[in-house]
DNA sequence: CATTCAATGTATGAGCCTCTCACATCACTC
DNA sequence: GAGTGATGTGAGAGGCTCATACATTGAATG
């Protein structure tokens, strides 16, 4: 009854999981993650509409892993980049110049590692960013202000996230143009950005407008 | 045939479309953009399935017209706030900080208002939100650094747009604790960080380490 | 008034999707 | 080489979107 794999040499497919999820990212990338199924998915990997249900709950689940495999070729590039630039200021710029660059080439991958509901509910998402804050917070230290604590050196990341994920949000949904055009464009602003935002934090408190003072 | 309509009292609704967009609204705020569906809201209003296709062409269609909603409610709270601070440095700081206290109010409602899908396929809403440049560009070229032209006065807006969408994404996806909780501190933080990026494009070009220097 | 008509709702249904359950198949272990 | 757990299949229940044909009604028109 249920005999004939069809597409398939062997019954068993070797790993489906994986294959899902890389169906998962071309299929986003083709038509967003509303036009995505579950059941598309599975008939691009040849395999029952209920196969995927052995290896995730449920839709979001699919979804889900298919971000965190984002978020770790995100983490593979801003390991490529961060380790070229020079001080502490540049580094802190160049990341957020290179992640909007990153939206360009993973759009539909960052669309759905940016979903509201999503990194709401799963939050092996959030941990995955998470752990850039880590890799940052020195360079974050060297830049603020003489005297700040580290509280001040996680809000200029906090900022500085912040800051990109606007960039991003704005370049995906065209804002600016075609996203594929002007992404050099606009992570280049993106980085000018950031430099004024780290000289904002730099400055001693009370010395340039009203920056960094407490209320 | 069609005869009844019931829990209602005339067969004709009166508003039905204004009824759905709040009906959208109930629904997201409890179960997400996710959860949402043009059967559900067809319920809630006492309403065949099928009504609702009378007014909005499409799902989207219903969801990106809720979101219109927001955005409109969003800019009556920005003509209240925007007014009452002193200088163009702190008005500026000020909107990005009271946009982060909106979207806890607001909450499912920015979630749509920021979906990455409705913004790209429906331009409408991304002119809602143009208009908040226009309003704000005159405080944005008191700011900047003397002798910039106004394509550094729509950079510093861009810049601020990013920064404050990016702490509301954080905010409602609960990366600071409980949204409802945290919004205070996070609208303050946020217009501190703001207050440090104005502060930054408003130094003259190379004075501050490397601040908006082209590349 | 009586009639007509455009707008607004209803009923029905086709097609797709999610997710479940019982059963089939296979890799691995002892 | 028999047993067992993991992985896949098939069938199906229930829900959703959207199209289409028909019913109802308020308002304009004669």
């Amino acid at each position: 009854m249920a005999p004939t794999p069809k597409g398939r040499a062997t019954y068993h497919h070797g790993d489906l999981a994986a294959a899902l999820v890389a169906a998962t990212l071309e299929i986003i990338d083709e038509v967003g993650v509303r036009g995505f199924s579950v059941a598309e998915a599975a008939r691009r990997t040849c395999v029952s509409p209920g196969a995927p249900y052995r290896h995730f709950a449920d839709r979001d689940a699919l979804v889900a892993a298919a971000a965190l495999e984002v978020s770790r070729r995100l983490r593979a590039i801003y390991l490529e980049t961060a380790a070229e630039s020079g001080s502490a200021q540049e580094r802190l710029a160049t990341v957020a110049g290179s992640f909007v660059r990153a939206a360009a080439r993973y759009r539909g991958g960052l669309d759905i590692l940016f979903a509201p509901g999503l990194r709401a509910t799963h939050p092996e998402l959030r941990d995955s960013t998470r752990e850039f804050v880590d890799l940052l917070l020195p360079s974050a230290f060297e830049v603020i202000a003489p005297g700040e604590g580290p509280a001040t050196a996680v809000a200029l990341l906090d900022a500085l996230h912040a800051l990109a994920r606007g960039y991003v949000a704005q370049l995906l949904e065209g804002k600016f143009g075609d996203p594929d055009d002007v992404a050099e464009e606009v992570a280049i602003r993106a980085t000018q950005a950031a430099r004024a935002l780290v000289a904002g934090y730099g400055v001693p408190s009370g010395h340039v407008g009203e920056v960094a003072r407490d209320r």
